[in-house]
RNA sequence: CGGGGUGUAGCGCAGCCUGGUAGCGUACACGUCUGGGGGGCGUGGGGUCGCGGGUUCAAAUCCCGCCACCCCGACCA
């Protein structure tokens, strides 16, 4: 029985990635390569090999959940693992993750962070300390309980859990690490003089989802976390907002991605915090995702920790804290801001290779001649920090190595041929507009640094106008309905109780995304309830 | 947890209904002709058919049980 959507896809397999793999004794059969690829970073040479299918994406009209599966899978980003909602992210993926957090991590100690980094860990009764913070998290909680196994006397070769090496206290695997980070500091702060204290750990987490997703949600998942320590309420707020900011400009800058700056309502705000920021950005689906998180955590931590200082004046107060955090939750939205049907699209800041030259030749001479103006060109652009590659390699043919890094998503291609080299040309193609054109090797190397600039901004206004253009406002919940189905962010008026969200997120699945940062006042009625309303929040389905 | 699927070569799949030599494509190896958008031809290697029982002269195929994963929903960054 055929179940696979996918156009005359014999596939009874709903989710088969590789359709014309169904399509049982046709044309055009799954192509599966390895392929040696090759970067250059600081003059080191990284092989590695990846397994990467070549055959054609299920395109985002059809099936954008599977378009974006499909992608994730086939530019080698990620895979699922042999563990249940985990995934394994590949050295491609794992390259732009690294490049996001170099990027990050000097925006952190730019702004007076260090990096340290706590245990895995997290006691039990250090947990629950936190009321709310405990409720939030204890659904979703991989729970130690012992610390050693033996060989099973009633099934030898196999593995038992030794009942004798129950811990006195589970240790639960940190779903965040306000608890264990709290404790410490515990130790750490006496007086005023001991804050503030600005620290960032790089980590994974773990929280047992129902349901998962590569990169989007999956049980483990690489962040940051931020935990800050301040002896005001004021400076603790400022530096939520401080950090905010930063990953607004990450987001925009680095990644392309345009976000929306704003505050969560009570309902959705994070478990432990008086106050949530986030940065709200759109998938080109129309659904939102909730890109970064700043919270105000107020004295919550440092009264369930019993974290004090000495004032100036010799009086004991709490500590006022923070947490903030970005997750490989944004490789998901990088894909989904960006890419086509074609595959994936970089922008450059991010690109593993920025650009690629492939030499076009016939006979061994051509071969030398071409390689060697590419490799002119190359020495040229990496002079201007430029991360180029030039794939030499004899076992693809120009037209495979085409296609691949377009999926690839590398923003510019350079081919040279006996053609070009006669006339001292280049073709130089573009990945973000699919455009091509011949140009002069001539002033090339500064063309392309400025093109780089180019596709950034580039890409970041495309993104941004379809953003843009994807917020609608309302007026009746008649309106806000028939704009939910066009997807995008929805600007309407809230009476500001929890019961109306609730009552809304049940009937119609949108939940506020936030309440924007530089939301204008506006006197106006509930869309629900029509009681009055001094502001309007933003609306959407979400990731 | 509810619903729907899938486990057969590295990858993607057919074969199962109607039991009888494990097959196709691709990838891989070698040869050869090729080479400006995913090449052609030829040869070759590669398998605990998810696991455990059962029926049978004989099980990938029929029966029972189990496991794993994927997709959709509820929960969440």
């Amino acid at each position: 029985m055929t179940t696979c959507q996918k156009d005359q896809c014999k596939s009874n397999q709903p989710n088969s990635v590789f359709h014309a793999a169904s399509f049982t004794n046709l044309i055009n059969p799954t192509k599966i390569l390895i392929v040696t690829f090759v970067s250059s970073l600081n003059s080191v040479k990284f092989y590695t090999k990846y397994l990467i299918s070549v055959e054609k994406l299920t395109s985002r009209s059809e099936n954008y959940s599977q378009w974006y599966n499909d992608l994730v899978l086939k530019a080698g980003m990620a895979e699922h693992s042999a563990v249940k909602g985990c995934m394994v992210i590949k050295p491609y993926g794992y390259s732009i993750w690294e490049r996001m957090q170099q990027t990050l991590d000097k925006m952190f100690k730019d702004t007076g962070h260090e990096n340290a980094y706590f245990p895995l860990f997290v006691p039990k009764s250090f947990l629950e300390k936190e009321e709310g913070h405990a409720e939030g998290f204890a659904k979703e909680c991989a729970v130690v309980t012992h610390h050693r196994l033996m060989v099973d006397p009633d099934n030898p070769g196999k593995l038992m859990v030794d009942p004798k090496s129950k811990l006195e206290e589970e240790l639960i695997v940190r779903p965040t690490s306000e608890a264990i980070i709290w404790n410490t500091y515990k130790g750490w702060i006496q007086s005023y003089r001991d804050l503030p204290i600005l620290i960032n750990q790089w980590a994974n987490v773990v929280r047992w989802e129902m349901r998962t997703r590569l990169f989007l949600r999956t049980a483990e998942f690489l962040w940051q976390e931020g935990h800050t320590a301040h002896a005001t309420s004021a400076e603790a707020i400022e530096e939520t907002e401080k950090m905010l900011g930063v990953y607004a400009d990450f987001a925009e800058n680095t990644m392309a991605i345009p976000v929306i700056k704003g505050i969560k309502t009570p309902n959705e705000r994070f478990a432990g915090a008086l106050e949530t920021y986030c940065i709200e950005a759109l998938m080109q689906d129309g659904k939102a995702l909730q890109a970064g998180t700043s919270h105000f955590l107020g004295q919550n931590f440092a009264k369930a920790f019993e974290v004090k200082y000495i004032t100036k004046e010799n009086k004991q107060e709490f500590v006022w804290a923070t947490s903030w955090g970005v997750s490989t939750r944004l490789m998901g939205a990088l894909i989904m801001t960006h890419s086509d049907d074609q595959g994936l699209v970089l922008p450059p800041r991010l690109a593993p290779v920025q650009v690629v030259i492939v030499p076009i030749y016939k006979t061994d001479e051509e071969f030398k001649a071409t390689v060697t103006k590419a490799n002119e060109i190359a020495t040229e652009l990496k002079a201007l920090g430029i991360r180029v590659k030039v794939d030499d390699d004899d076992k693809y043919k120009p037209g495979w190595k085409f296609a691949e890094y377009e999926f690839k998503g590398v923003p510019v291609r350079l081919a040279i041929g006996p053609r070009d080299l006669a006339n001292n040309n280049v073709e130089l193609a573009r990945r973000d507009t699919k455009t091509k054109e011949v140009i002069s090797v001539n002033g090339l190397s500064a063309h392309i640094q400025q093109l780089m600039e180019e596709i950034q901004t580039s890409l970041f206004n495309k993104a941004k106008a379809f953003r843009d253009s994807s917020i609608r406002e309302v007026n009746s919940y008649e309106e806000f309905k028939t704009a939910l189905e066009k997807g995008g962010f929805i600007s309407a008026h809230w009476d500001g109780t929890a019961e109306t969200e609730e009552k809304i997120k049940v009937e119609t699945k949108a939940t506020i995304r936030c309440i924007p940062l530089d939301n204008p006042k506006e006197n106006g009625a509930c869309i629900l309830t029509g009681k009055p309303s001094t502001q309007r929040v933003l609306f959407a389905i979400a990731y």
